[in-house]
DNA sequence: TTGTATGCGTTATCAT
DNA sequence: ATGATAACGCATACAA
């Protein structure tokens, strides 16, 4: 289909010179005469000439896009992420693109391997698939920064937070306030999560608590909106059961998608947090504020994440080399909606 | 740069055929012996052929992905609408890229812009942009399709919600309920926003209530994250304001974003709605249903609004012919979290 | 039914 | 400093 665009051929006859004469202009590739650059130049501006990328694509298998793939898109902690990625790159002259994966790790797949044959700059995801031994092929010629969990079978560079470290802080101030039987509960048991699992257990045996192993329940779901999920059966009778049959004192959850049904359960039960059970979270999401619950949260520094992420990845686009690291982001311990606001 | 990847020409050779022959068997453009069809369909597998999207879009002018591009993707509302258009794209053979414009009418100019320049095959924006005159061109020769808010100056299909007729229902609901002195808040006076005034108005002008115009307030504000929202000094002059100055008994919400922050104002100085003041918002947002507040909601069905949305762009894309139209999807007015859940 | 040849809009090599 | 030309990988008009 023949564009009705202007070409760099366009260009090139109208300033009277060669389509090569432009695409130095245009790319500085090469000393040109001021009196010629200002001809081109000219002929760009009544042409309304735009570079076509896909034509530059095909011709050098660069583009200026990255995609951020990520497990779901859904989840606010990821958009406070993405901006500030979007904010970095976009000064340098990057587009991000987003690309949700919906925790499906066969989409993932296909997806990463859309964004290699598009010929994008490179790729920032939160991964889905944990083995990437199959998938190394799949972004092994350009830049890829991890963020949030760190897959098996790569080396690539990986960005966190102090998971463990967090996760025994979290554990250890819980039982600071008297818990004694904890459970630790999440969706999907993921490598991010087994390290959260390690701080807990940690926090326990150093505090001489017992860990009742069927107190550690890692669901299978698959992805569901907020609202599915806080009527979902199973939560409740996770909840059920850890809290009447166990008797648990203390929950601690993996993540801002098991607070929110957790919470759901304990506002229909009446559970007032932190009173009648004790209850710490990783994330720190916005709708938590509003909540008439105390809850002690893990903040995860979503802009240190994002600025972390894109300034390696900038690094590599640039080609520096330096060897593949994980690199940790601090936390912070908190509690909302404590008496001490007011 | 030559990449390692396996192209037309090394399956012709392979496969012993011309590169025409590989291309009318991919693409099924002409009748192929079926022994050769056979011989070119193994050497695709065996060298692991994918064709290169880019040279065919160079080639064609057409891809398979469709760019969602968003005025703020941090609302979850848009990520439920994105998760329905992308499950039926993708059964179709169609890819979806999210894009966000950031509330900036600027950047979502250039990001429309590159959208064309990629020879996406389409596009379904929620628009920042209110005139369109001067980006007729930006978008004229692929299907593109508005959700949520109408642009001026511009002719296409535009899915929207029955923005009067839910304002009227839901303000016509409150004074139901007593509301005499009634205020309408909301960020940005788009188009959307004005039918969601009007029907306010009309409803208060039918119940012979006075309108204050004073308490129809639109702030500027650009987007910003929930958390700083909760915390803006604007929104708590203007709270202070129609609450304590105007002694108005009702709040309507023009949208969750501005929910979310009155509800955090509501939290801090101890009134309980629908008991202290009369309140109503449109979007159901999934954290609302978790606090203990009573709030009365024009929810919007994000899967009928998703669905409409991807499937007039299909019959667009499939070169069908009919009138660009508006397409308004029905609402619910709710109200959460009342006595009569339990 | 299959092959040849051309062009999509660039960039890059090599002359001039 | 500038121009002619080939090549990127594919689709297609046309010839065989």
């Amino acid at each position: 289909m023949k564009s009705n665009e202007a070409s760099m051929k366009d260009v090139a006859i109208l300033a009277g010179v060669s389509t090569a004469t432009v695409s130095h202009v245009i790319n500085n590739t090469c000393n040109v005469n001021d009196k010629t650059k200002m001809k081109v130049t000219k002929a760009i501006k009544e042409l309304n000439y735009k570079v076509n990328p896909t034509a530059r694509r095909l011709r050098t298998g660069n583009s200026k896009i990255i995609g951020f793939v990520v497990s779901n898109l859904a989840h606010y902690f990821y958009q406070e992420i993405g901006a500030k990625i979007e904010e970095i790159l976009n000064k340098n002259g990057y587009e991000l693109f987003y690309i949700n994966s919906h925790e499906d790790p066969e989409k993932e797949k296909q997806q990463l391997e859309l964004c290699k044959l598009e010929d994008f700059a490179g790729v920032i995801v939160v991964p889905v698939n944990n083995d990437w031994s199959n998938l190394k092929d799949i972004y092994d010629s350009k830049p890829i920064v991890f963020i949030d969990r760190k897959p098996k079978n790569v080396r690539r560079d990986v960005v966190l937070i102090t998971n463990t470290q967090s996760s025994f802080n979290l554990t250890n101030y819980l039982i600071s306030k008297g818990a004694k039987k904890v459970a630790f509960i999440s969706p999907q048991l993921d490598n991010t999560m087994q390290l959260r699992l390690d701080g807990f257990k940690d926090a326990m045996i150093q505090n001489n608590l017992s860990i009742d192993e069927d107190c550690i329940i890692f669901t299978k779901h698959k992805p569901k909106t907020y609202t599915d999920l806080a009527q979902d059966e199973e939560w409740n009778r996770i909840l059920d059961y850890v809290i009447n049959e166990k008797k648990i004192d203390c929950i601690i959850s993996g993540n801002a998608l098991f607070a929110f049904g957790a919470i759901s359960y304990f506002k229909k039960n009446n559970i007032k947090l932190q009173k009648d059970l004790l209850f710490g979270t990783f994330d720190n999401a916005f709708w938590m504020m509003n909540l008439d619950q105390e809850i002690v949260v893990i903040e995860q520094n979503t802009k240190a994440i994002g600025e972390k992420a894109a300034s390696i990845l900038l690094k590599r686009l640039n080609g520096e080399a330096f060897i593949y690291d994980d690199y940790c982001i601090d936390t912070k311990l908190l509690t909302l909606n404590d008496k001490a606001d007011k």
